[in-house]
DNA sequence: TATTGTTATACTCTATAACTATA
DNA sequence: TATAGTTATAGAGTATAACAATA
């Protein structure tokens, strides 16, 4: 039900460290910037907008809102309906057994159904519930806010290209 | 000490939808696209691309690898000689409580020491051993490997740019 | 035999609260 | 009083392994 959102943070992101000793050279003259592993990384750079951006969605959707991956799941049943619980675990990329458990706090707040199939008995057909698709549209309000916030101080076409951009490195 | 590479794995990330729905409306015309919250989205778009950045860092650094956090822990402590506990916690984004598991790894893989300070004996000054030195040296060469990798299909221009506008929306 | 869903168990990371020692 | 470090405890998210029911 309700992910408290400060278990949520993900603060493995150190603000930028002043690189004391990453310029310069030791006693005997040899290079220590081995030592600074977050400078100009871009993997880093990831890490932290992605930390970043989710303090800020978490301060928008609040402390009791679904986590970003229930989001994520209800959206798919939503967009898919009448999937089963292996093809949603392919999609989240998490195992079956943690999708059970997915699919029960959807269930338990009655946003999600697991309806049985006449013809197979052995899995379920997933389906959103009018109460599901009215959080959905309660989540994209807040999420279309989301973005204008994280997008905020980039142009339309700064965001596109850096959309692409991401994609690229993403594959 | 070795974090497994599976549970580090953050895979709360669907593949893109086929949006079955998100562009038609239903019958009586009401548009659905508010179904799709991953659809056009940039906070989703930087969350998928740190997913699978990380999955390619640790099929590089393998099963046995520090987890990135206390790879970073590490290079801090590196650049920042004497830090004490609660300056790394603050720069980790982490808490006090959270740094002394991230330090007792550390320490026992002899790669950071906890060095009795004469004048302060409340607080600790956290120095790196010649082991984690070794430690980093091997971490940055792996990690060049890394960035080499997430960066292989962009230029150095647009890699520079992605990185610019990612500090855009992670301020 | 293979697939689907489930349960049991465990591990990582992080949090809060309460505590000790020291400043 | 305030700060630094620690311990105990808990919770979210995920994994693996073993299992029953079904295909």
């Amino acid at each position: 039900m309700s992910t408290s959102s400060s278990s949520l943070r993900q603060k493995d992101v150190a603000a930028n460290t002043e690189p004391d000793a990453s310029k310069a050279g030791d006693a005997q003259g040899h290079p220590l910037s081995f030592l600074d592993l977050q400078n100009d990384s871009l993997g880093y750079a990831v890490k932290r907008a992605q930390v970043r951006t989710y303090e800020m969605l978490f301060s928008i959707l609040g402390p009791d809102a679904l986590s970003p991956g229930r989001m994520t799941a209800l959206s798919i049943v939503a967009t898919k309906p009448g999937i089963n619980q292996s093809e949603l675990a392919e999609m989240l990329g998490i195992t079956r057994a943690g999708v059970v458990k997915v699919v029960d706090t959807l269930e338990s707040l009655r946003f999600v159904e697991r309806r049985k199939i006449p013809d197979n008995r052995r899995s379920y057909a997933l389906v959103v519930t009018k109460a599901g698709l009215d959080e959905l549209r309660r989540l994209s309000v807040l999420t279309q806010r989301y973005e204008e916030k994280i997008a905020s101080r980039i142009s339309k076409a700064e965001r596109r290209q850096l959309m692409s951009l991401l994609d690229k490195i993403a594959t």
